[in-house]
DNA sequence: GTTATAATTGCAACAGAGTTTCAACAAGGA
DNA sequence: TCCTTGTTGAAACTCTGTTGCAATTATAAC
């Protein structure tokens, strides 16, 4: 075992464990990869990761995990405005949600947090009377480098 | 031709056309399954309506099309949450934008236009620096028919 | 520590969305 | 009407994600 993972089990791992959830070598693994990711992965950039630590792993076993932490809210699913085909990308759920900004030029992400959003959010729930689970704004269009030199 | 699409040609059509491309009898079925759509249609509901106007088209020039379109802005893409596969539904893109809401237990998609929406990507714009060019805010709950019925 | 059992894994095969290639075709202008 | 150039359809392909099932293993009970 390359990693002594089970030295710091992480937050993302202790959530798991505390719903008393199995906790595998392959999702100490994967969990291991997420949480320390810096950037946003998608299921395939995650696998070749956790085949770093553990080259026994499945791409099932990724998207299996993936799907357990989606349905337990723990992580959140992008789409990224689908700028590098149908890829998903995931990130740990934030305290906050925040706005991922997509440049259609360089590609760069940018996230944002704002107060209108929390408030819009706060609208919706009250003037719709729908109870939000997950939320996901995205926005493309062209970043601050990239709009000085002509866009389209 | 079951149907005389040369009659009204629909602003899609219009828009296209203006834009100084060419409009085939493969198009102007596809922008009219598109143009008279009362929901959301993915590719493969698209093809199936086009193709009871014209039985010879095809899947590719489906997404084709749907990518012309997109490129033009003339629709937008929408994953409502990907609730139903890995599938993308289509809509004529509207004067103001406007919020999905999609109900994760009877799957109801509900849109909600808000000043609060509108100001939000002002904000975005001139905090970040950002020229927006698409956004698509979704949101995944419960609608006020199942928040009832207990959800999870 | 050993055992039982129920969840999890890995593999292979599958499914579905979307793309590429290229020869045949057709829109729109001269 | 002809010509050019963009568009179409068909097949094969890629990629993301899923399913079925036998082998494995985490956990709890002893």
């Amino acid at each position: 075992m390359p990693l002594p993972q089970t030295e710091v089990p992480g937050r993302l791992q202790a959530e798991l464990m505390s719903r008393g959830l199995r906790m595998t070598r392959q999702r100490r693994t994967i969990l291991s990869v997420v949480e320390t990711a810096k950037q946003h992965l998608d299921a395939s950039q995650l696998l070749r990761r956790a085949q770093r630590i553990d080259p026994k792993i499945d791409r099932v076993t990724v998207y299996r995990t993936l799907g357990l932490l989606k349905r337990h809210g723990l992580i959140d699913e992008l789409d990224l405005m689908h700028m590098q085909g149908e890829k998903h990308f995931y990130e740990r759920r934030p305290q906050r949600d925040h706005i991922h900004m997509a440049c259609l030029r360089c590609g760069k992400i940018t996230e944002f947090e704002s107060d209108l959003f929390d408030r819009l959010k706060g609208q919706i729930q009250r003037d719709c009377q729908f109870h939000i689970v997950v939320t996901r704004l995205e926005v493309g269009g062209y970043c601050s480098t990239c709009r000085v030199a002509a866009p389209a």
